[in-house]
DNA sequence: TCGAAAATTTGGTCCAGATCAAAATAAAAC
DNA sequence: GTTTTATTTTGATCTGGACCAAATTTTCGA
């Protein structure tokens, strides 16, 4: 079989892939361990800019992010671009197709990027003969639900500043839970791409950040930025504003 | 055991319960049957104005709408109700909360309804000599997500009139697949409803109905809607709202 | 069936954010 | 390193939809 000599010859490539390493269950038993090994050690570079696959594209396989950073977008009728998603390593990709067969939504790399490609019919027979592989990605399409929701409530209940707070916020986490920086962190979308996201005009991001910045909330250099204090970031979304400035005046920022 | 009582009194009881009913790929032997019977003839009446459940709740189980009508919603951290969905029969509803094991939002009745309870660690179990029982549920969550890409879109790319068209398409697509008229129905949520998962204020969404009322396109009457035309809205939606009136007044309307 | 409460419509004012414009930076190509 | 191109910032104006208010209609409980 064509892929178990894949499978011989990847065997310890993809040894970042967060399935794997950092989302799975302890105290598989071998067998099950070369199982999970043989179905997720795929894995390739995107380079920055290029596809990882196109609305329209047959879909066969799920990706998970290894390293780098994506985004996922719409075509309106218009032709204007709506960003639904951006994506960062250990996260999963594709889950969107499963339900037509066929990918409805553009994933590009922000930057140059590596995924590790799950051929889906393979996980479904895999996932027959370990529930706890199941009952995981059970868990990730579900947090992909949740995380939606979330996205609807910001787009749909917040003002432009909160919204942007709100994303700061979702990327800090998700950066910690990585093991990097909680509060620096380099953005590597445009503004016109956080705008899309968060139905803002770039002009609108850029001043919301500056706000943010002159406010001592933020400190932004072009694409990094830095969070000053995140329970005084919380404190503001919620309209708080008062409270976050008096506790801002009161200490640090003169 | 308590569930093999229930199967044998409930086993009929469950007619029209869409997973098995009208999603379920045919050609399964009566041992998956009986298996499927049992895994959801447990169906229960949920009062309009009740909960199905509620965000905090522990996750035990999904849940497919057999008849009525629900919406689900979170809360904003200020107390403000934020729909996320509204929820037809044959639509599952509990998925955001598999990833936490609690729930994540309140799910509501917007009219008397029935819906079909099922066990979530036993559909898995179920899953596991069934594939296509699994992979259909892999269908439904992925067409749970696709259609919140659409939301979010929707929210992030649209104005006004356009996301209330979006919304009156979507819906007669959906009444539609259940055998239903596409051009006449009957929406049983309020304006703020509406306004809320639209992100639009109830007087917005108002106007937007008089507004298409008068252009021709719809006609409502408190509660009912009747889309004069389909093709015609789709084709205001775009923005392309004159070539629209032009057909409009180029034919029936004057 | 009637009266109270809830939902909807419609009118007016105001403001957050869109749009238009142009300068200042940063990134990419040569 | 220099030019070119893309991105970001900032300013000025305009507008769609929020907000406030009141009249009207619908719904529902008694």
């Amino acid at each position: 079989m064509q892929q178990n000599s894949n499978f011989s010859r990847r065997k310890n490539n993809c040894s970042s892939c967060s399935l794997r390493e950092s989302c799975l269950p302890v105290g598989l038993e071998e067998d099950e361990i070369n199982a999970i090994n043989f179905l997720i050690n795929r894995s390739c570079k995107i380079r920055r800019g290029s596809y990882l696959y196109q609305a329209g594209m047959d879909f066969q396989s799920l990706y998970i992010v290894r390293s780098g950073f994506f985004k996922t977008y719409v075509l309106h009728e218009d032709g204007r671009e709506q960003v639904t998603g951006f994506h960062m390593p250990g996260e999963m990709l594709g889950l969107e197709a499963i339900s037509t067969d066929v990918h409805t939504c553009h994933a590009v790399a922000l930057e140059n990027s590596e995924i590790c490609k799950i051929p889906f019919t393979r996980l479904e027979e895999i996932g027959r003969v370990i529930p706890s592989l199941m009952h995981h990605f059970h868990k990730i399409m579900s947090r992909e639900i949740a995380h939606n929701h979330e996205a609807i409530a910001s787009l749909g209940g917040m003002k432009a500043r909160e919204r942007l707070i709100a994303l700061l916020l979702n990327l800090s986490n998700r950066f910690a839970k990585l093991g990097h920086s909680s509060s620096n962190f380099s953005l590597c979308m445009t503004r016109e791409e956080i705008g899309s996201y968060l139905g803002l005009k770039l002009e609108t991001v850029s001043r919301a950040f500056s706000k943010l910045q002159n406010d001592g909330l933020i400190k932004i250099n072009s694409k990094s930025v830095q969070l000053n204090n995140i329970s005084w970031l919380k404190q503001s979304k919620l309209g708080n504003y008062n409270v976050a400035k008096e506790i801002i005046e009161g200490t640090e920022l003169q």
